[in-house]
DNA sequence: ACGCCCCCTGTCCACGTGGACAATAGCTGG
DNA sequence: CCAGCTATTGTCCACGTGGACAGGGGGCGT
């Protein structure tokens, strides 16, 4: 489970970087170009660091194509000095296994080295506690099956019909029932979740207020 | 970084999993009640994995006094033999420092216990990239009002009524205006914005799909 | 002054929706 | 065996909704 440094390749463009991640790989290159990325189909490496700072602060790197040619296939490693919520998610979101700080401790970045090439991902304490936040208080339940407390199956299935836009016809239609049917199971939807719309069914399902 | 053995304090109720973890510590405990979390501040560990079954399956350990006596101060890895979204955010936001597959590899449980060691955070990728995908999906919409452009100001307004569950009469009543009028810019807002519904109109503005 | 846009209002009507009466059939547990 | 829950379907009807005709008054820029 440890990181084989033939298999590694670091980009930075920074030479105390460079200096600082001295150990870790056998191979740094110097790129100030996003196609530097390329070099990792070349050489046979299948784990990459790369500093986000390749591309410039106007072109963010993991919108580069020679991001998009890497991310299928490769395990990136994306380091930033300047590290946000949404500059990590935004590099997570484009594919990469790893989010961290260019300057924290280079034991930090070895362990995260570890932890993604075992095929896991990793995000700093920091960001990761931020999503945990973020997400138990913008959708305490997202999980679905709160909502639904109390339905049966068919008026939890039709009920997420309704909530997602679809006409009684159309549910019926796709479920294979009758649209009198659909009714029956919505009306039971309604009072149990205590609403009389399926407006106001399709905000509850979405746990919006 | 590595975990001194000395330091790590296991508990579960299966025997199976007491013998998968065997050599990860030299201390396991075969502990049947949630008090057995107690046992860390006797014996001067900081690194507790334990098994969630502690507790049963009706009352969640992370809800228990002795966890919330260790979780400050104790760092914990909470492991379960049915992983989900829901236990997991239940779990993390309890305080835990990690959670995973009671079942899974050793050797990701050890990388775990290096991560956890260190002072970070442990989810899966599952639950992790779970995560990035809630968030990024609500991110987006939680300043701004992106999809009002395109619609004059009393347009939004009467689309906002609407997308939060009112009916015309109550949107007319609370602007002052009749519900004829309410009807006229709702229809002006179902053009600009594409839908031909209130309900297709609140799944818009809420940024759902 | 003339278009153009926004805000407001009116009537008529087709349609989807939700509630109020129903009924039949299957399956499960006391 | 019967009570209870579930899934299914029927008819009738009141209501809200959305579209299709309308129209008047005010602000704003060329």
């Amino acid at each position: 489970m440890r990181t084989t440094p033939e298999t590694l390749l670091i980009l930075t463009t920074d030479d105390l970087l460079a200096e600082r991640w001295q150990g870790l790989a056998d191979r740094i290159l110097h790129g100030r170009q996003a196609e530097a990325l390329d070099a990792w189909r070349r050489d046979g490496h299948r784990l990459v660091v790369t500093d986000l700072a390749l591309g410039g602060p106007d072109s963010p790197l993991w919108e580069s194509p020679a991001w998009k040619r890497s991310a299928p296939g490769l395990l990136i490693l994306a380091t930033s000095s300047a590290p946000s919520e949404e500059e990590g998610l935004a590099v997570m979101k484009a594919g990469a296994s790893g989010y961290c700080h260019s300057h924290g401790p280079v034991a930090t970045l070895r362990q995260a080295l570890e932890v993604i090439a075992s095929g896991e991902l990793w995000v700093g304490r920091a960001l990761l506690s931020r999503l945990l936040r973020l997400v138990d208080s913008r959708l305490p339940r997202a999980g679905l099956a709160d909502w639904a407390t109390g339905l049966t199956d068919r008026e939890r299935e039709v009920a997420h019909h309704a909530a997602i836009g679809e006409s009684n016809a159309v549910i019926a239609d796709t479920l294979g029932i009758t649209e009198r049917t659909v009714k029956a199971h919505l009306k039971a939807a309604f009072e149990k979740l205590g609403v009389e719309d399926r407006l106001q069914l399709a905000l509850r399902v979405h746990g919006i207020r």
